[in-house]
DNA sequence: CTCTGACGTGTCAAGAGTGGAATGTGGGAG
DNA sequence: CTCCCACATTCCACTCTTGACACGTCAGAG
């Protein structure tokens, strides 16, 4: 339900064609909200039919450029001051994490080390964007930077976060490793069955 | 694409019914990837026709018991190692901010602060899971715990950022009473023109 | 014995989101 | 002057997700 509220939220700074508000959205939201074209288009016409938003003008080629109305404008403050967030999302990275006890130890590692690059990759972008951009101090500048710095935040804390977990395995590792030395001191065998690669974990003695 | 590798990932642990899936992802994977009945029991019947899944055993009501097959094991295994996971997502709270131009700088302050507050409260939640939990040494443990300490983290950062960026506003804020004031003095005139809500912001001072 | 509540499965409609393709126009490079 | 690319819209077929509804069954409290 949220796509209407950053088509509003775009019509609120200029007015656009459905094509400028698709660049708009790969420029600027691509990694908040992303976006199709079907979806833009659709969502304008669904825009006009509900008031929010009007043709203001027509162009070249067929171009219809959509100007936000008082309606719209006072929905999207609505929106933005008076309807919760919804809370936590899907995340695919994390959801992995759950089961990562299917793989080897190792791969666990693996995985976890390559989540880390991949977040300081994306730092590293969010990095040059802030480098490069002119920030002064108008609406979209303070509140771009903001968001910016969100995203600057959040890929620091995923990126430590990704290689201390893979620590705490490599150090559940070195424990169970010691124990299965301390467990063949013991009882003498050496080998032991590993149907479902889980089961020969945790002797804790 | 990933509800079958949650269901998959679930299955690897223990055989279960719609009904016992259901309550675990209730439990465990709420705050991941949520899911509802319709979407759990559509995807065990498609996971049954794919072959990545069976029914193992029938009971009382009805109920049927699926269990992952060999199959479903490799296409688990195969998604965790080999499968890139998608990049950010989408982010409800993160869009407003983008907007929060449309609002008065006062607005945009609570917005934030409430933002604060809500993830203070999921921070507090997820600390009474980890301190109410017996962690040990075995697979869920280890890996849930990771999740669990990635949930920590990032409401962390998420209060942190907020509380920053209410910051912000105030200084901006400032700032700009400051400018307005030099203005005045300078000009003799005190009002300014404003096409947009964007520069007669809120006289504080 | 009956009724309630947990167990358990299933369907449907509607809205989001994805990805691709068809169609046409106008302006500027060469 | 012509051709190509950027501009610009629209439609389609599909999957995912949500939320509600409908149905039937077993066990135990009163």
């Amino acid at each position: 339900m949220s796509l209407r509220h950053a088509v509003l939220g775009l019509l609120s700074e200029s007015p656009a064609s459905g094509y400028d508000l698709m660049k708009l959205f790969n420029a600027s939201l691509a990694n908040v909200w992303p976006a199709t074209q079907s979806q833009v288009y659709g969502e304008l016409g669904k825009l006009t039919s509900a008031g929010l938003a009007e043709v203001s003008a027509h162009g070249p080629r067929g171009r219809k450029e959509y100007a936000i109305t008082d309606e719209g404008l006072a929905e999207l403050r609505h929106w933005l001051a008076e309807v919760p967030p919804s809370g936590p999302h899907r995340d695919d990275s994390l959801l992995r994490v759950f089961f990562l006890g299917v793989l080897t130890p190792l791969e666990a590692r693996t995985f976890l080390l390559g989540r880390a690059q991949e977040t300081a990759r994306l730092h590293a972008t969010y990095r040059r964007i802030d480098e490069e951009a002119e920030w002064d101090d108008d609406m979209i500048s303070v509140y771009g930077r903001l968001a910016l710095e969100y995203g600057l935040r959040m890929t620091a804390a995923q990126e430590e976060w990704a290689r201390w977990a893979a620590e705490q395995i490599d150090s559940v590792k070195a424990r169970e490793a010691g124990n299965r030395a301390r467990s063949r001191l013991r009882n003498g065998t050496g080998t032991r069955n590993g149907t479902r690669n889980g089961d020969d974990l945790t002797p804790t003695e």
